[in-house]
DNA sequence: AAGTGGTCTAGACCACTCA
DNA sequence: GAGTGGTCTAGACCACTTA
């Protein structure tokens, strides 16, 4: 085929990436829509499989499509959930503010499951700010509309919540939280780290990510109202599910 | 039914890829040091180069290593900055006359470029949370030890910051936060939102990212005491080179 | 000059989905 | 059964880095 000459010669494969992504976010194709698949690349663009494979891995790995076998490659959907932080300072109290992306904040329903409870040593990170290694630790996934979208790990100093309800599977009304109020120990302060990467494999398998998809990590202590470290919270959050929101005053 | 990626058998590739990933992670494969390249992987797998380069793109999508033409590929470093939520836009901060960026740093040294002060639309998002079309919009990319870290677009009320320093490229001492506070209109809340994705082609550009480089996408709204908004700020991060962190109590 | 990663061709066999 | 994506081979030419 003739190739005019231009300046800035990108790659074939990224050309036609280029232009499905611009499909894509212009809206001609939307949530859910089939892309053209290897073969019709192939014909269209006269070009060998490797190359349109190429093409299409592009826009999998921006999370922009989703390959499914034996079928063809998606438009990919994003519906989050709005996760809030600091609830305290309600936007909704001192001004009309509308959030920038929409999300569902109907109340969807969680389940919970892989609830694990042990007595473990702590990694030495968290050790460092519960004061100690001796921790009764609380692994489980949270699920929305049967999708994962969160994996979770708790560990709460051991003399602290030592035969409490803490350490069992099911807490009981208001959750640990409430249990750990029960004990006087009652979270007044809390402090997050939150940073995005790729996905260990684990976590892939874990929350069934397509390619493309980061996740969030967030960090989270929590102090009792004289500064005691009672619960450090390790979660790990599909970023294609969540919006984390935060209001603060300045 | 839901895919389960988890064949009996993993590709070879994959194998590859898992013990590489195995080696950084363990620390015997430390920052910046050089991988097997695709010539080593085939002559010790016996496998075809296209191979050998599938097990090597796994580890660049996962933002464990980076390739470096001409000469290999390099294990990854991750030194982030620390970006505080709440605690950083505190009065203090800038009301003596420090910009926000000052709290971030912790002293490394840092640069803004690509500072750019126009008025137009903004889009109908952003429209629908300042209450108009009509904004001042400044736009610019902050380097830290020089390299791009954040891309940041601020859009203002046109009537409001009509004529006012807020519309000039240099805001003088204390930035657009102490500029606005001279006008009366001094932001007293603050809402953010926060997501994260993979980068679009013009953000990998801008920010230099490498591939397997998620962006941190943040959305802040500023109000003032009476709670009208004075600035909507869009700022997309280098999700290798931050940490946030956000303090607030029960 | 040798080695490296970037791009591309032209095939092949497989497991899977869908009509 | 036809079509799809997943994996893999065996080549090729290129631009770039390094010594």
């Amino acid at each position: 085929m003739s190739e005019s000459p231009v300046p800035h010669d990108l790659p074939i494969y990224r050309r036609i990436a280029d232009g499905l992504r611009a499909r894509i976010l212009s809206g001609e194709l939307r949530d859910g829509d089939r892309l053209p698949g290897e073969n019709a690349l192939m014909a269209d663009y006269s070009i060998a499989r490797a190359t349109a494979r190429q093409a299409l891995a592009v826009l999998i790995n921006e999370g922009l499509a989703v390959p499914k076998r034996g079928s063809g490659v998606y438009v990919r959907s994003f519906k989050p959930i709005r996760r809030h932080g600091s609830r305290r300072l309600s936007r909704e109290q001192w001004g009309e503010g509308r959030a920038i992306w929409d999300a569902d904040t109907r109340g969807r329903p969680f389940t919970v499951d892989e609830v694990e409870v042990v007595r473990e040593q702590a990694p030495e990170e968290v050790a460092r700010i519960l004061g100690g290694p001796d921790a009764w630790v609380r692994r489980r996934r949270y699920s929305v509309d049967g999708r994962p979208v969160q994996l979770a790990t708790s560990y709460f100093p051991a003399q602290l919540v030592e035969g409490s309800p803490v350490t069992l599977p099911d807490t009981g009304p208001g959750g640990v939280y409430a249990r750990l109020a029960d004990l006087g120990l009652a979270p007044a302060h809390f402090t997050e780290e939150v940073r995005a990467r790729m996905p260990a494999p684990r976590e892939t398998e874990f929350l069934g990510l397509p390619g493309g998809t980061p996740v969030i990590v967030i960090a989270r202590t929590a102090y009792t109202s004289p500064g005691s470290p009672v619960e450090h919270n390790e979660m790990v959050l599909d970023s294609a599910a969540y919006v984390l929101q935060y209001d603060f005053d300045a």
